[in-house]
DNA sequence: GTGCCGCTTGGACCTAGGTCCAGGGTCAAG
DNA sequence: CTTGACCCTGGACCTAGGTCCAAGCGGCAC
């Protein structure tokens, strides 16, 4: 059966003990068995679990919305078609920001090139990207919430 | 000319004006001419350069790597190059995401039709990604370290 | 039976990127 | 000359996602 200790699930995984305990304390994993002396201890699937929150946190996930995730059962329809609506807001911010990055590059590529004799009177070349619209905003700091989870009611800020 | 004070600046932007003073004190927007009573007098070029630094957040540069952008200067090249590097880093990364997102989304949609008949004895029907090694890491917490202000030399972690 | 490493806990601390607050000055209108 | 909207500063605080630490057991090798 080879079940883990926390010390070989986090190095099996890649990650920090820290973090395990940290993923149990938000519930992104479940609460373990424990010996009778209160040692953790996994089962070998515990380490796919852990490196999909990882792939998930690299695709943009926040942590609420991995849990969601991994919360998706065959046939649960309605749990998943809102991290499904999410999923597909991500896709089409991913598309847009290949897009952004593209018209950056280039825009890079052109000024190393050009030896400074056309836009030379502008203070800073890139700038034009926005200037011409082409640079859209692509929120950033607001990870669609969805409801899931505990909603902390995010205080409308006044200034 | 029409110069605007920090709070013109700001609902012009879009942003606070603490975020203003904050983008100031972190060195990407340059200190500002003051009225003799010391208010920051802004030019409308500002709204521009904000609206960049909004823009290039939502792409996923850093402060720093943002900062790096604004510094470029036409024939520049050296400067440049770094930052060019960064932006082919994040368009590779984007495209990966792209596809694993898509990934996803498929997998969500089909687990959302089938009425659980298939992959019924599987505890969480996403992780046959992760477990097909379909899904990669995407590194989600190292920005690319580049040479650009002071470097803070990151503690090495120990555990 | 004693080293020593690994495990436990609660809580403090960290980075990025802001956001808010208190205490006080400025300026135009009434 | 007071009121209200605006501005200033320094510093504390916030969220996400961890990371570190100290004090104190557990358990296995020698």
């Amino acid at each position: 059966m080879s079940r883990l200790r926390i010390g070989e699930l986090a190095e099996a995984a890649g990650v920090r003990k820290d973090t395990i305990r940290y993923y149990e304390r938000t519930g992104l994993l479940p609460a373990p068995q424990r010996t009778s002396a209160g040692y953790r201890v996994y089962h070998p699937a515990d380490v796919e679990r852990i490196k999909f929150v990882r792939a998930a946190q690299g695709l943009g996930y926040t942590l609420t919305e991995t849990h969601a995730l991994l919360l998706v059962r065959a046939g649960d329809a309605l749990a998943g078609s809102d991290i499904l609506a999410v999923t597909r807001v991500k896709l089409r911010e991913a598309l847009v920001r290949v897009e952004q990055l593209k018209l950056i590059e280039t825009g890079l590529e052109q000024l190393g090139e050009a030896p400074s004799h056309e836009a030379e009177s502008d203070p800073c070349p890139i700038l034009f990207l926005v200037r011409d619209g082409r640079l859209s905003q692509l929120a950033a700091g607001q990870p669609e919430q969805i409801s899931v989870g505990e909603d902390h009611t995010t205080s409308t800020g006044k200034d």
